[in-house]
DNA sequence: GTGGTAACAGATACTTGGGCTCAATAAGGA
DNA sequence: TCCTTATTGAGCCCAAGTATCTGTTACCAC
């Protein structure tokens, strides 16, 4: 029997998160929970591949697809169309993303939500979900930029 | 000299949009003008390609991408992640997707502008754009599913 | 604990949607 | 017409997956 190595709380969560879905607890599972938990930033599934050299290259991509289903990861679209993922609050959000230094974060409240919703009535569209990604500056550059000034 | 064909306003319209730019009028740049003109709902990269067999794959791909740089194809993302391209309104839109036919209604006025610049104060971000995409059923799907119940 | 079974992992091959390079060609201004 | 430069297309490469199949493992029941 292998030792087990500790595993940090939010890795442990998102094995929780799976049981409670009937997935199994696997050692790679494990090892893919545990590096996702350290991840701070979005990243793309070629970086996570990178990361997990022991893994095969179908069980990074399912386990992908699968963190994404039960909502522990989320999908973010940059703005020059790459695809990449990030530890996700659980539910409906978006993102704001930094084009500077590339850093999102989470907008929890989803204040068009309204708006939308009297669009697409004036459109006579019936309306069933969206997706938004913002892009911008974040207050670190904005501020990095001003002392420079 | 080859005898060249007709070309519709609107086909007559994307090439000039490219000559304003620059860009040169070349044969291969004239059919894809012309069957893009013809288009009217979005569209793949492998379906264009289908419609213009006789072009090299890169120039296809390159074509796509001149276009929607000079505005003449905006992208628009479908529900399951798919890309498509789409004849554009010039300037900055959105689309309202029908997830049962799939058809596509540009939403001019961007009605999310102001919830957004505020969202983006409010967490110290300098927006500076956006991508939305909107989807739910169009009025036509409604009406028939009415009908049929 | 053992055993059985369904879930899972990994190897491998295939697909889709592009991008890069480079030699050959063609557009369009002089 | 000539020259320069943009453009094309062949062929190769890559990212991001998916499908298939075989061997392994987790977990539950005993
Ligand atoms: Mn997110
Ligand atoms: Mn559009
Ligand atoms: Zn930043
Ligand atoms: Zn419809």
């Amino acid at each position: 029997m292998a030792t087990r190595k500790r595993m940090s709380p939010l890795a442990e969560q998102i094995l929780e998160a799976l049981e409670e879905r009937g997935y199994r607890t696997t050692e790679p599972r494990r090892a893919v929970a545990q590096v996702v938990a350290n991840q701070d930033r979005h990243f793309t599934a070629e970086e996570l591949r990178q990361m997990l050299p022991g893994l095969g290259r179908a069980t990074v991509f399912r386990s992908l697809k699968l963190l994404v289903d039960v909502g522990v990861l989320c999908r973010v679209l940059l703005e020059d169309g790459a695809l990449h993922y990030q530890m996700s609050l659980r539910g409906h959000h978006h993102h704001l993303l930094c084009v500077e230094c590339g850093i999102s974060q989470d907008l929890t409240g989803c204040d068009i939500e309204d708006v939308l919703t009297q669009t697409s009535d004036r459109h006579g569209f019936e309306l069933s979900g969206h997706w938004l990604e913002v892009y911008g500056r974040c207050r670190d550059c904005r501020s990095k930029e001003a002392v420079s000034a």
